[in-house]
DNA sequence: CAAGTTGTCTTGAATTATTCAAAACAACTG
DNA sequence: CAGTTGTTTTGAATAATTCAAGACAACTTG
């Protein structure tokens, strides 16, 4: 993706178009599910004065205009991702942290509402699973095996 | 549910029994998905010279245990809850943050095995609902009608 | 029941992710 | 091209949580 496109992107979001936010949108086309302080790394080089905090500004906006989803896994920082629109969810390596996405479990969502909201208006659904990845997998073994 | 009767609980894990145990389980009891602040509030008047830190110590032994469950809904702090074993979900308000516990919704959980698993092994699988609670929403027409 | 061992609690401090605030600055509008 | 609005920079603050060392208490064994 060209960053002219990503600059329509942003602009079709309603949002002005910056540098920072190009860079970012970018860096998370080529790493999805990545933390601040990674895209921070990322977009570095290319924008040598920017801070960590200019970023967290960035992905806020981002977020709030509906162009970046953020997520939350127990146990690591916020991480965010450009995939959305589709419900789909997550699969988190309980070793490394390491997440893959998932395209909703069953056609639809059917599954997903919850017998007794009690009371509740329910908008969102989110699944997380959780488990061990294929190089976590071989480290344990490769480490059981001493 | 007594004092006993907790410190049973702890021996059956495996765990000592003492005084900080024994009161954040009571506290869980009464209040579900506290955070170690709030335990910490609670227990307070009846171990005077207890601290944070020794909640925090006594959540992570009774969690390794076994004896918490620990949930950590985005946007908020760590949760525990004495209700374990069964594969409850949870329901959270996007307005305060309250949190209700919501059974499994279709009988088992077969809408939640994941399609394609890429190689992960999958050990949980953690549903969460997000929605405004019967207060928030009351609050926000209220609200609305200024 | 007494002494020892193991593990827990207390005390104090450090760390990490994230947010707040004010001033400098840049993008879109007309 | 100038103005307005919103963004980025810079610097600091906050909140939740964790780390570490010594004091202490619970269960075990004699």
């Amino acid at each position: 993706m060209t960053d002219a496109a990503l600059a329509d992107t942003l602009r079709e979001a309603g949002l002005k178009v910056t540098e920072p936010r190009v860079a970012v949108l970018s860096a998370l086309t080529d790493i999805p599910h990545s933390d601040a302080d990674t895209i921070f790394g990322a977009v570095l080089p290319s924008l040598p004065g920017t801070s960590l905090q200019a970023v967290y500004g960035v992905l806020a906006a981002l977020t709030t205009a509906g162009l970046l989803r953020k997520i939350e896994p127990a146990g690591s920082s916020a991480l965010y991702e450009r995939r959305i629109g589709d419900n789909h969810h997550h699969l988190v390596c309980t070793e490394c942290g390491a997440v893959r996405d998932v395209d909703c479990v069953v056609g639809q969502a059917p599954c997903l509402t919850p017998s007794e909201a009690g009371g509740f208006t329910v908008h969102t659904a989110e699944v997380n699973f959780w488990g061990v990845c294929p190089d976590c997998q071989s480290a344990l073994k490769q480490k059981s095996a001493d």
